[in-house]
DNA sequence: GTCTTTCAGGTATGGTGTATAACTGTTGAG
DNA sequence: CTCAACAGTTATACACCATACCTGAAAGAC
């Protein structure tokens, strides 16, 4: 830990570690690596995984708020979709209401799979944060959150 | 903001919110776009902006140890070398210790951009982090770190 | 010295995530 | 009816990351 080579490599990007935005960016350069890891035993990515769950959780959206719920745009949604309903995880019924729009609906199979994710996807939050208190996890979400929208002050 | 559709939307991702992974993914995408943009003027990237300031910072060092700081792979650092070194930013001198590596070294103008774009950095970081006390902000942080490396414990 | 392993840099390639423009068909307002 | 707005889709481009593989050079074994 304590070598001659080491410690050149390690303090390289002192001058980056000032910066919020940069420790983000490799803390999540580690967790999307395990996390893909995690998912790739039931061939889920960290986006089919999250589309999934949001349909399971919300049967009957259209892609559209499926997409904003997602944050992407429509277009790369579209073969995210296509996946899970290839591999009838998902359904793409007609809207009863909006004959232009899908209703996404889930299959059995659909939600068994997302409950496997599920807890497996826990586990790999909990390996992640395990360095953390409780308290500690607790506010590096709310931290998260803030500066995801900053538009809602420090209320 | 307390308006009827609005919320379906905001509700939708919930199943995902409860995940520390989720939430960095969520900040990033909103912290990415900012820096890009931020640094759009000056023609840099996220990329282009680490390393060369890592350059400037470690004047002489070799590709290995610049990807080995940046934590990207050797290739992945090559056009990115190229890219400044064909902006004469930095320059690619031979190694008088090892006559397979560079020295990697940056010019005046290097100097002069690093130092300029790590000043709107520094504002766009602070504008990320507007939400956050500065105690959060260290915190934060140091919570990213200890994600980064699970193995340094909860020293 | 030679031989072999390891390393530095580079090339080629594929997978993934993201962004935009443009199209088809539908809805809804005037 | 007319037309703007919207849902889904296609095509396309770019950035990032990862791997296998190649070259030349260094470092150790013998």
């Amino acid at each position: 830990m304590t070598g001659a080579g080491c410690e050149q490599a390690a303090l390289a990007d002192a001058g980056l570690r000032g910066f919020v935005g940069y420790g983000m960016k490799r803390a999540m350069q580690v967790v999307q690596a395990d996390l893909n890891a995690t998912l790739a035993p039931m061939d889920l990515r960290m986006l089919t995984f999250s589309a999934l769950t949001v349909v399971v959780d919300n049967p009957g959206l259209s892609q559209a708020r499926l997409a904003d719920a997602l944050a992407i745009e429509r277009p790369n949604l579209v073969l995210v979709v296509d996946e899970l309903e290839q591999r009838a995880l998902i359904t793409r019924d007609p809207s009863p209401k909006d004959r232009r729009a899908y209703a996404l609906k889930p299959t059995p199979a659909g939600v068994r799979l997302c409950g496997a994710a599920r807890a497996v996807v826990m586990a790999h939050d909990d390996r992640m944060a395990a360095g953390l208190s409780p308290e500690a996890r607790a506010a590096l979400m709310e931290a998260l959150r803030r500066i995801e929208t900053p538009g809602e002050g420090q209320g």
